[in-house]
DNA sequence: ATAGTTAAGTGGTCAGACCACCATATGATA
DNA sequence: TATCATATGGTGGTCTGACCACTTAACTAT
């Protein structure tokens, strides 16, 4: 039946706690492999079904990697994983244009601020591009400009939020700044004016 | 076999994402009841036992709130399972930290910032007192102070995503800011000063 | 030695079987 | 009629055993 004599615990949770144990006392770090499914549900004695409900859990959190055909391995934490999926259920929820794209400015307006002590020569010539690249619409631009921003903000975090917002916004409403944005966003970071950038974003006005 | 055509993702997390399109489409809200695991798996052409490894790691996220006998309802969102688990997982990630605590700073200001024209002298009022009340520690006034903040922000989403930081920043590190602060930001909502604002979150040193 | 094949191990999935529990319909009793 | 016990069906909880797809490593045959 079970692992331990808790009595209303479900089995998956006492799988959980028995695999932290595990882990505990064999010193495992990001990398290493856990026991098979079949090992795991044999020596807990419980079924493999609940041993997976467990394991399935923790991948969800991140706290696993799967890899079929070989084993089960230990991954270093992040919560990217889970922000992001809570994330997508909260954006279910509460899918009003106007919060969404508040939140979004927001973001994008932080990125760029943060990322501006990172911006190089070269960053500003890739950026260019992009809003020179006649291959891509107003919101590939947007996206593609973003992206730079948000990885040369170096926090992950961070954008990983606000491409969830990306597309949830895309389904809702496109949305892209007006051409000179971009421009004069640039020029900002060439003429290494910080202070302008909290300006000129809050000049926009939220419009679809 | 599964439930799209999508071919390397996984059943369980078709199915996680099938349901996530069930809540929607039937504006489901916390409380209600969602079809049976065999219900599911038939409707959704998977097995039971890939729906419960769905059901399972949507339930140890607090998502749905699972009850022997009569079904699975959806529960509004509360981390407690997640956040327990999680901490006795935690393999303390310096960027992750970072991440985390930069990303929950910005959003508060930003909360701060919009808030600021919806502060009213009784809000000031309210403010003050979760400053001074004696039997919050610093962390919950903080909590207390910004879910003030957030409210008078009006943005429901701002506030959820900031609320699924905060609980993660529980997990890692408590984190309040100086205890001036607070009587500085509510200073500036008194004399109507907006600029500052900005400021005094830019002031802000994220330590560990 | 090298390349190709085979076998064993692993995660992925499903179907079916019980169990424990709950709500309700059913029916007997007062 | 009103009340209470009970039977019944539905629900989650769990286990078992069976395949499948894939990886790795050992074992061939060349």
């Amino acid at each position: 039946m079970a692992v331990s004599m808790s009595p209303k615990q479900k089995v998956y949770q006492d799988v959980l706690q028995e695999i932290r144990k595990y882990i505990d006392s064999n010193d495992l770090e990001p990398g290493d492999k856990l026991p098979s499914e079949r090992e795991l549900a044999d020596n807990l004695q419980a079924g493999r079904s609940s041993v997976r409900e467990a394991l399935r859990a923790m991948e969800l959190l991140g706290l696993i990697e799967t890899r079929r055909g070989e084993g089960t391995y230990l991954s270093t934490y992040r919560p990217y994983q889970t922000v992001e999926l809570l994330s997508s259920f909260i954006l279910q929820e509460n899918n009003t244009k106007k919060d969404l794209l508040i939140t979004k400015k927001v973001m994008e307006k932080e990125a760029a601020k943060i990322a501006y002590r990172n911006i190089n020569d070269k960053d500003i010539n890739q950026l260019q591009s992009i809003t020179h690249n006649s291959e891509l619409d107003s919101n590939e631009k947007h996206v593609a400009f973003f992206n730079h921003l948000f990885r040369k903000a170096d926090n992950l975090l961070l954008a990983k939020v606000w491409q969830l917002m990306d597309d949830f916004s895309y389904t809702i409403a496109k949305l892209s700044y007006d051409k000179v944005f971009y421009k004069e966003l640039i020029q900002l970071y060439k003429s290494r004016n910080y202070e302008m950038i909290e300006e000129l974003f809050d000049k926009l006005s939220i419009r679809k």
